[in-house]
DNA sequence: ACAGCTTGGTCTCCCAGGCGACAAATTCAT
DNA sequence: ATGAATTTGTCGCCTGGGAGACCAAGCTGT
């Protein structure tokens, strides 16, 4: 499961993250120099809600599904958390239990900083108490968004939302239509639904609506996106 | 609007506070050297969506409404800032503009930092940071508790977490039946309704039914709860 | 004190969305 | 290849909750 070497693409995918690029080279290389590679298989507990935190983590290949189960034993996924990104410090800074389970979804590779190392290379640089303040900010009004979503959106704009940010995290080119993205994060419609807390069959009557509407197409294995200005319109258009 | 001096009363609530009372005295100090005093009366606006971030603020008296009205026109009121809670900082962290108004609601009074002079207590304080990350953790994880409710629980559940939030925040020992406590925050059912993205009638349904059962007591200008934990049985017994 | 606003209490109607059921299509293991 | 196990596509039923309409109480100001 260990394993010393991230291959070129997992290396790639680290450094041209959204929030990582923005470091300095001497901070990034701090944080790259005590940081350990783990591979998982599909499926497989990266780490479990309740348990202490003895990490922070990158997703470098694959996706982590962060999800969690609900008292009533409904599962609720919070996101994908797709390659470049980092996650888990929020319970290092308040020393309190994980809130979610963190699953492999696919082949997963992740990098991992010790929350000794992570507290020892926040001693040294100032710039990277400054950077994680950007990152929680920007959770926080992410967190902001989906909350007045949830209360003010009906499930088709919701779902055209996602739909967009899956383009945007995990959208590539079409091989068939040039025209056309596919959506390289393979997700059954189950799965979709609990990422945007509804039920299956719902989610896929609002698919087979849009599909009719020739705005995206649904593929075994994966989704099409053929017309990416008609999703953005339904998100605002139906209010 | 503005003025110099804060009453023993909002003294005490800042100094109270959950999350300032944990700093250091020196660190305290440097902040209240620099902030200042604004008084508002009821509804009126302390600052709006879009602008860019100018201070961090405290309510130290009354409350302060952090709301935003969707694009629907639906307005959405995120949460009651309680005398000692600090908040508008995100923006200052990421430079973006507020995602959010905010009115007061009553006569409220409020401690005032400019950006530059928070800067510079940063600049002056590791602690500072190390404090502003807990602040945000728990903010985040409570956004992420708020997401969970809003796909788990019914109404019901939600509103009778709304009260004993509200106890918490704003409870005190009733006058005329010492086993009960007010909540001192004035709240219209509308209001009520809007923090928690509901429609007034229904929430007026729930508090009545409550009545029925004897957990709560509906009194003009204000809300008694009688029996607490029913309050908090209502929460997770209802799925 | 009384006219006019704001808040509270209810009813009724309607719809988005949850849920069970089941057939059709796919994927997978042997 | 083929039977088992998932995953999709659809129905139909039922319920939580939104929205309009109204009346009853409270409050306010003159």
């Amino acid at each position: 499961m260990d394993e010393p070497i991230l291959t070129m693409e997992e290396r790639e995918a680290i450094n041209q993250g959204r929030w990582f690029s923005t470091l300095s080279p001497s901070l990034r290389h701090d944080i790259l120099r005590c940081a350990y590679v783990k591979r998982y298989k599909d499926g497989e507990l990266i780490c479990a809600r309740g348990e202490p935190p003895e990490q922070w983590i990158a997703c470098a290949k694959g996706a982590v599904r962060v999800s969690s189960t609900s008292v009533s034993g409904k599962l609720i996924t919070l996101t994908y958390v797709e390659p470049g990104i980092w996650f888990g410090d929020v319970s290092i800074f308040d020393g309190d239990r994980r809130t979610h389970d963190a699953y492999a979804h696919g082949e997963t590779t992740t990098l991992n900083v010790a929350k000794a190392d992570f507290k020892k290379i926040l001693a040294q640089h100032v710039e990277f108490y400054e950077a994680m303040l950007r990152l929680h900010a920007r959770r926080i009004r992410q967190l902001y968004g989906l909350v007045e979503d949830l209360n003010t959106l009906p499930l088709r704009a919701r779902l055209a939302k996602q739909l967009n940010h899956l383009v945007r995290s995990y959208g590539v080119p079409s091989l068939s239509d040039s025209k056309a993205i596919r959506i390289s994060l393979q997700l059954a419609q189950e799965e979709l639904a609990q990422l945007l807390g509804a039920s299956r069959q719902r989610v896929n009557q609002e698919l087979k609506q849009m599909e009719r509407e020739q705005v995206i197409k649904i593929e075994p294995g994966g989704l099409l996106i053929l017309d990416r200005p008609a999703l953005l319109k339904i998100v605002d258009a139906d209010d």
